[in-house]
DNA sequence: TAGATTGTTAATCGATTAACAATC
DNA sequence: TAGATTGTTAATCGATTAACAATC
């Protein structure tokens, strides 16, 4: 029960070991050093060793890493080796481009249901799976165990939707409206606000800009 | 030319103040102390003080923060009080969903130029801006000062493609594609993994699950 | 003036880096 | 065995929180 809690900075760095490890995979390379890896990933080998440490000793001493045996440990600790069902709510252009992108479904995330408001997309398809109209979630979320929904709705209607989720049990949301949800604690939200990004990426061209003269 | 160093820590807090500040605007706010913001951004009203005072006293002892006067300032360090022209190459759905979203140009980042490989969508419009083959890019490049390229592209077209942007002077990439990019310093590279993030999402959802026994 | 709330210093907490003994 | 490299402890660095004097 009382599990060592990980730090959300190990978490989100995760993923990224996962990618390089992929990649070092496709490369071929059957195993790395934490020095190695280091390099390649601009981070201290002091951090990915701690970074794994949190998990267990996956290394070897005078060996470094095995590519593939920890590529897929990290996998399970991500929760890759398991199937999630999915569904998308909000078939605008973000939706569809979620609906359509294929690699999701290569890492276990599986798209069950396409929802929208819009009429004029009832019955149409996306890669195979019909868009339903919105007022058909509830009956369609009694019917199919989905894990995961991804709202890619305007913030007006982020909080009619939720409530729906919340109240039909939905265990964690892929948040890309513009707006923070509020929900039950048990309810896990991961948001994606690309407009932060973005102000992000201006705040960092207008400070180099100050630092190295205008232009 | 000796500023002092802002952490990542607190420029990516910044957005998020914007958000609410924004939306305490459209309430008709006038003004809140950090103690009420805190509460409603669920932070501590420390950390407030401490993001803002990075950049200057935008508070008056007693009263605390007028929010109209705060949102300018925090735009103004995000550099939202200039516009931003940009180019967005690859025209799937995920460079669509960005060519359509017009909130952007509200913040002052202007769609100028779209660009894909697909014979197919040479000469079709979105929102009024064609879409242009990635062989002109570089002519266009030479008579549009462009600031921005948001990169919608598969990670093998990324190399290829931030070659030409870095040849041509390009400032800033926002990069979609699932991949690092390894540029010059001089070119500012904001990163919006999609998996990454969906990775996250499924690694609470199985870290929760440990913690509150299996469903 | 009294009350409220900031700006800012000091204390704490956590994360990163360095170092090295353990061990393959 | 000697060399390499991990796992892990200790040292450092940075970020967050607490506290309070300054001041509106």
């Amino acid at each position: 029960m009382e599990e060592k809690e990980i730090s959300k900075a190990v978490i989100s760095r995760l993923p990224r070991y996962y990618r390089y490890l992929g990649e070092l995979t496709n490369a071929g390379v059957e195993r790395i050093s934490s020095n190695d890896l280091s390099r390649k990933m601009r981070v201290t080998a002091s951090q990915i060793r701690q970074d794994l440490n949190n998990f267990g000793g996956f290394g070897q001493q005078g060996y470094g890493y095995n590519v593939k045996y920890l590529r897929t440990e990290i996998g399970k600790i991500l929760g890759l080796n398991q199937s999630h069902s999915m569904i998308i709510i909000g078939m605008g252009n973000l939706g569809q481009a979620l609906a359509n992108y294929a690699s999701f479904e290569k890492n276990g995330f599986l798209v069950k249901g396409l929802f929208d408001v819009n009429p004029r997309l009832d019955g149409r398809e996306v890669r195979g799976i019909p868009i339903r109209m919105l007022d058909e979630l509830e009956a369609f979320l009694k019917e199919n165990p989905i894990e995961i929904a991804a709202l890619t709705i305007p913030k007006t209607e982020v909080l009619r939707v939720s409530e729906i989720l919340v109240k039909c049990g939905i265990k964690a949301i892929w948040n890309f409206a513009h707006t923070d949800l509020n929900l039950p604690e048990d309810v896990i939200v991961e948001s994606v606000h690309l407009s932060d990004s973005l102000m992000r990426l201006s705040y960092n061209i207008t400070s180099y800009r100050k630092e190295h003269g205008e232009s």
